[in-house]
DNA sequence: ACTTTAAGCGGACCTCGGTCCGCATCATTA
DNA sequence: TAATGATGCGGACCGAGGTCCGCTTAAAGT
């Protein structure tokens, strides 16, 4: 919708810009002075109201107020409500990313692809339990839920691994399944609702793992 | 959140009330006459909106105003804006159940637990691929996405198919990672965004379950 | 028929996400 | 330093979901 300012055809860093393959987000192109005081400003008024209130707590007017700025800028700046929440896990989603891409093994490469698929999957399933309740504000509206750059960036890993271990496969939708396991989602309800231990979802992790890397076809 | 009236522990027919295993929604326990009057008037005011201006068109007040009918009323049978699309869904939720549960086979019973769980993931993923819009539109928020009756409905029996073909496995966890592949969401975004065919997404599906239900363990 | 009462009704009201547009401000060029 | 665009700013405004509460009415009892 909108794209009616010329020089804005997407917000600005509405759910970061051009991370693709590798490359983690810049720190902003080129953010005029004021703009990114307010930015900073309004990042951190929002971690004060996560911390104060949790993340139902973060109302684009309560950030704006908080940051004494106006409502309009904030849209302006994250595009919508979960663009301004997907930026508070931006530092924890840098971590990950380093340390899946670039990171000691077996996270990191240099370990065999199914060792490296089961610690990508424990890692996630760590870091969602920790900032679970940011993750699931930050999840857009069904219809958009795979189109964050983050969640494309697990998505490639996973496949890129898969198709590692198992060439002839579907990889795409192998990583589809795979990743559905580890949304955000999934986990609150498992852990949360039906409250399963942590382990036993590691655990139901490298068996899914195990069936869906292993070479030889089933029956 | 409310929970005020005493008779009210939970809004009337909010997610289809206690069909848990195998009962299908009782057609209303007890409504008064306008009630049930007034209720059958919103459906249809509901339904004739989607079939002009979309999922997207179903307004609370726009619906209430169709029906000649105060907002509230629509609050009150309905519980939320979830609960009156997943309404809507009834018929069609009936008639799938009606089909995994004792129509024929190999949906049905009399089918071995694989052939069924096969059935069941194409049954699904054409029905998903009809209504579409109307599921996306009812997901609730990610808090609540397993708690609608028909979900847990859906995964009582794909953990029961899991369990019988193998009975030494996690087969809640199985299934949940089975009904993630199935979600309307990731079906969404396959064929819609991805563009991939339906016969890719059923070919996966297959291989998917094969490899969760074939008895020697991987490794 | 009359009373009683719980269920139902309606719409004013609130909150919050998102948009719009006139005004201010920064950076750039002269 | 002054002019001048482009970029950013703010907050009034809108629409939609959801709540509240006083009034109405169906239906059960007498």
């Amino acid at each position: 919708m909108s794209a009616v300012l010329p020089p804005l055809p997407t917000p600005p860093d509405a759910h970061e810009p051009e991370l693709l393959q590798l490359g983690l987000p810049e720190d902003e192109p080129c953010l005029r002075a004021d703009a990114a005081r307010n930015r900073a400003r309004l990042l951190e008024a929002a971690t004060r109201l996560v911390a104060e209130h949790g993340a139902a707590g973060v109302t684009m007017e309560a950030v704006a107020a908080a940051a004494s700025v106006g409502k309009g800028t904030v849209f302006r700046r994250f595009g919508d409500r979960t663009g301004l929440l997907t930026a508070l896990l931006d530092h924890s989603e840098r971590n990950f990313q380093a340390a899946f891409l670039s990171g000691p093994a077996p996270l990191g490469p240099g370990a065999p692809p199914v060792d490296r698929l089961r610690a990508f999957g424990h890692a996630l399933l760590r870091r969602s339990g920790d900032e679970m309740d940011l993750m699931l504000a930050a999840e857009p509206s069904p219809e958009r839920r795979f189109t964050p750059a983050p969640r494309r960036v697990h998505h490639s890993h996973v496949t890129l691994l898969l198709r590692q271990a198992r060439p002839e496969a579907d990889s795409e939708l192998l990583a589809q399944a795979l990743m559905g396991y580890l949304d955000p989602a999934t986990i609150h309800h498992l852990t949360r609702r039906c409250h399963m231990p942590l382990e036993r979802l590691e655990k139901g992790w490298d068996d899914l793992v195990a069936r869906l890397t292993c070479a030889d076809p089933p029956r």
